[in-house]
DNA sequence: AGAATATATTAAAACGTTTCGATAAAACAA
DNA sequence: TTGTTTTATCGAAACGTTTTAATATATTCT
């Protein structure tokens, strides 16, 4: 069969505990006898047994990865990228990544995911908008997690925070630089907070530059339903219908802009000649639209990356502290916001 | 600490092996006493423990998914949603499937995924265009695999195939159908099966109803890379350059078509009134164009289901001979390809 | 009735690792 | 010298299951 521990030891000629010493780089062993082992296990090409170890340490050896299932499903890659940023990191300390989705009603007691009902994670990341009793289910189990760009108001949990604030308020002020007046908001629900903190950037950078209207709420459209590519062309047309003066527009994501581009174009307007445009994300197809959007790029796999980095952490240390970290942005100029 | 099979059998007052029997359901143990343990085993909301069950039968429950690390990063989610029906599929029968991806290069010895490594996988599915070198190291190693839109010319390996010739042939003949006389075909490389597949519909539906230029292989353009955006943009520009009687287009696959309907638009032609388009894979994004692109639907959540399926099959069997399963497609007709 | 077979339960070994405590030699301190 | 600490190694228990073979009882067959 597969060579064991107990193959190492034999050929060396020491015991089995001398073995996982080196294996586990633990307590005292000679310099010649840990040499010798380890030429020994390269030799041999010995890898211990996950499930032989996770019993021992008790330890799992994976992380888990929840995504609304809507998310996944979507036309963005913005998750899975962030995915990707895991998996990566996860390389180093030999995890796994188990990565499911959950349905919009969750129930604790229905939709648990396996590795949870199974306790086979010794934690979990959770992307994006995700249900709250999940978030109190984990929290009250003990078990470790961190929220990956969403937050629940009141309550300090682990959290990997991106800098939306200043991205829109960044954003927003290229757009006022360039000579923009009359600068539109179009974003979808603010059930998530992270579209909330956009729009406060939205409206202090109009606020600097005395550019306000509608009682500081500048032009707006936001609509209680989840963010895409229809609220965007619907926005737009809506707002242009009512105030055909606006130049520009700053969109919650990129998702929206796309629409957003086609409802400009519906309105027989130009981009970026009559209307300069924002979007905020930089996903893929950013990069491929006609024109090529001006976005605020949101560097995913480094988000995947911190984490796995705060979940090891936390697992190494049990009784450390809740921690926001923020991720900054970069701002990308390509067609849509390009000075006429 | 969490309750253990031991738990369950004192309680039940039976020994250990019996509450692994009904655990497992083998043998023969008696009506009443199977009941009496699964209502504790209820009570108890008890689980076994993955690492002790994996321990004891030598399985590791998980699945690999290997991915080209080129198709992940992809504005298009085609593989992310295979992924996802695996991921669902699994869930019935508690595997796991560990998602990573591979490099371009990839060697052996240096890249092998640490699942494959560390032979924490019963069974890995590979999908799209993957190293050659890594399915002869699984095939090796005599690792169950299945290939996933995907082939060795000459080899019989375990494979879920698209339907690609006859989805071919369908959108191509649809176009003659609607009256088009010059259609042309973009695509990338030969190197995927899948492409050399698809334009062998192609060919032969133009063939079927007389339809042939430059013997016999209609106006084509394929670039020996990969099918993307830019070849789509590229590939008909030039093609319309040479041939301005061209009145349709099959693209390769979807990315390919998006960047056909720039190419078309910067040729000042439109679409569909004087160019009709059909695209291929229905990937999300498809359904946002302007206009909206007609194409052939590969049901990818279903792929993921068959491969698991197919996966699952073997472990089952291990002396199962190789099979072939081929999903079949769906013409969805859209804007782009609409009669005029 | 006796033999064979089906049903029901269990003790104990096995899976491959980590870790605790014991032991012993070597180094150091007084 | 003796006693303490540091270095080095190991035996054995523990982790929570599955599985094999043994045992016991009940049922069926001849």
């Amino acid at each position: 069969m597969a060579t064991t521990i107990k193959d190492i030891a034999d050929k060396a000629g020491v015991s089995i505990s001398t073995v996982s010493l080196v294996l586990n780089q633990k307590g005292y062993v000679a310099p010649v006898t840990k040499k010798k082992i380890q030429t020994i296990i390269n030799d041999l090409n010995y890898r211990p047994l996950h499930s032989a170890r996770k019993l021992a340490t008790r330890q799992t050896g994976n992380f888990g990865f929840i995504l609304w299932e809507g998310h996944f499903s979507e036309v963005e890659m913005f998750y899975s990228q962030v995915f990707l940023g895991m998996e990566y990191a996860a390389r180093k300390n030999d995890y796994y990544i188990l990565l499911t989705t959950v349905r919009e009603g969750f129930d604790p007691r229905e939709d648990l995911p396996r590795f949870l009902r199974y306790k086979d994670v010794d934690g979990v990341a959770l992307a994006g908008r995700v249900p709250e009793p999940l978030i109190r289910y984990l929290d009250h189990q003990q078990i470790p997690f961190v929220l990956i760009d969403y937050e629940i108001p009141g309550e300090n949990f682990n959290c990997i925070k991106i800098d939306n604030y200043n991205g829109a308020f960044r954003a927003v002020e290229n757009l006022i630089l360039s000579g923009r007046k009359h600068i539109a908001f179009v974003g979808g629900t603010f059930f998530h907070p992270s579209i909330k903190e956009r729009y406060r950037g939205y409206r202090e950078a109009l606020e600097k530059h005395g550019l306000n209207h509608n009682n500081g709420n500048g032009y707006s459209y936001c609509e209680n339903i989840e963010t895409s590519r229809s609220i965007g062309e619907k926005g737009i047309m809506q707002l242009l219908e009512k105030y055909p003066e606006i130049d520009a527009i700053f969109s919650c994501n990129d998702t929206t802009a796309l629409g957003v581009i086609s409802g400009v174009h519906r309105m027989k307007k130009k981009i970026p000649q009559d209307i300069a445009l924002f979007g905020f994300d930089d996903i893929p197809t950013a990069e491929f639209s006609t024109p090529k959007l001006s976005t605020i790029r949101v560097p995913k796999l480094e988000i995947g990356k911190e984490a796995y980095k705060l979940l090891y952490e936390l697992i190494q240390h049990p009784k450390m502290a809740p921690q926001t970290r923020i991720i900054s942005v970069d701002t990308v100029i390509r067609e849509t916001s390009s000075s006429e």
